[in-house]
DNA sequence: TCGGTAACTTGTCAGTGGCAAGATTGCGCG
DNA sequence: CGCGCAATCTTGCCACTGACAAGTTACCGA
C-alpha cells in the first residue's frame, strides 16, 4: 500500500524496518532509538523522519506489518483451533519484535487505517477456528469461547516472551503451547445458572 | 525490608514510587521519566538516583512491590481457581502500574532477590487454587494445569490492558473475566486418549 | 535540458539518564 | 553539650535522544 520505491540509497523504508525488528529484539520496543536505526542501516540521523514522520509512525508500520504477518499464519493454519492456538504462539516466539508492538498501543498509532485493516483480518482467522467448531455441537456461545481461546494463547505466549514460566515447561514454545493449551483449566463454581442438582 | 527513613524531606522513596504509580498509569512504564518524578515530588532531578540508584532500581522496586500485592489479593481470595482469576484480572485493572511493570523484566532487574522472593509468593498462591482443586477428583496434571489456568487469566488481563478486546466484553473486567474464565475454550483434537465418546 | 520533487543531510534545541562533586541536615557519641 | 559524620539532597555537567527547520542531492518527466 504505502510502498515508497527506491530512490537514492535503495529501500531505505524496508532497511529501517528491517534494523528497527533486530534492534527490538535486542534491547525491547521501548529503548529502541530513531538513531541507531539510521547508524544500522548507514543514513543520516534525521533520515528516519523523512518515511515514518516519528518514532510512533515507525512503530505504526511495525504493528501493521505485524498484524498482517500474524493474519496470514493463521489463515494458512486452518480450522483446527488447537493448531491455531499453537501456531498464535510460535508466531510471537518467532517473529517476538512484531509481537511485543503489537499489543502495546501506547507506542504507535493504534487508530491508524492500515493497523485496524490488518488487525481485523487476524481477529477473523482466530475466531474462524472457534466457529468452525462450533458446528461440532458443542459450544453455545462462540463470542465468549473465542475469547477464551484468544486468552489462554495470548496468555501462554506473553509469560514465554516474558521468561516468566517456570523452567519445567522447557524450551520448545511449540510443544509446551500445545500441551497447555489442550487441556484447558478446569472450573470448579458452575456458572451461576442452577447448582449442579441436575 | 529496604525501609529508608524520612531524614529531610518526608517520605521521599515513597513518594516517588507513588508518583511513579500515577506517571506510569498516566504514559506508560516505558516513558517514565526520573526527572518528571522528581518535579511532583517536588526535589532536585538528581534525588531520585540516590533512593534508586538509576532507573531500573526504580522499577525493580516497583516490580517487586507488585507482586507481594498481587500475591496478598490471590492469598485473600482463598483457593477458588475461579475467584483467583477473576482476581488476578482484577488485581491487573485496578494496579495497571504495577502489573504492567512486574512483567516487562527488560525494564528492571528481574533476577533482584526481594522480586524473586514476592514472586513467588505469587506464584504458590496462583498455584494453590488449582491443586486445592485436584483434590476435587479430575485433573492428572496440577503443572499443566496451574499454567493454563494462569495462561487464560493473564491473557485475558494483558489483553483487557492492552484495548484489544472487541467492545462487546463491556467495560466491567470484573464481571468479563468471570464469563470468561468460567467457561475455558473447547478443545477440538481430544488428547491422545479415547476419543469423546462418553 | 531544465524545473520540480522526492530523498536525504546538516544543524539545532529541549529533554533525559547518569555521574561527580558539593552543600545541608540531623543523629550518634564522646 | 557539641562535634564528627553519614545520610540526604542539590548543582553542574556530559552524552544521547526525538523532533524540527533549512539546506543539498539525485532522479524523473516534460
Amino acid at each position: 500500500m504505502t510502498e515508497t520505491r527506491a530512490y537514492h540509497h535503495g529501500d531505505l523504508r524496508r532497511a529501517l524496518l528491517a534494523a528497527a525488528v533486530v534492534a527490538i529484539e535486542e534491547v525491547g520496543p521501548a529503548a529502541l532509538s530513531l538513531r541507531d536505526l539510521a547508524r544500522r542501516a548507514g543514513v543520516s540521523h534525521a533520515a528516519p523522519a523523512h518515511h515514518f514522520g516519528d518514532k510512533a509512525g515507525l512503530l505504526t508500520a511495525l504493528a501493521a506489518e505485524g498484524f498482517d504477518r500474524l493474519a496470514q499464519t493463521l489463515t494458512a493454519t486452518g480450522d483446527d483451533l488447537l493448531e491455531a492456538g499453537v501456531a498464535y504462539v510460535d508466531f510471537a516466539v518467532t517473529h517476538r519484535a512484531y509481537f511485543e508492538v503489537m499489543f502495546r498501543p501506547e507506542l504507535y498509532r493504534a487508530d491508524d487505517a492500515e493497523v485496524i485493516a490488518a488487525r481485523g483480518r487476524a481477529s477473523a482467522a482466530l475466531r474462524s477456528g472457534v466457529v468452525a467448531l462450533s458446528t461440532g455441537g458443542a459450544p453455545a456461545d462462540p463470542d465468549r469461547d473465542s475469547l477464551a481461546a484468544w486468552s489462554i494463547a495470548h496468555g501462554f505466549a506473553t509469560l514465554w516472551l516474558a521468561g516468566a514460566l517456570p523452567a519445567r515447561v522447557g524450551d520448545n514454545p511449540r510443544e509446551a503451547a500445545r500441551a497447555v493449551l489442550s487441556r484447558p483449566p478446569p472450573t470448579n463454581t458452575p456458572p451461576p445458572s442452577p447448582p449442579p442438582a441436575r
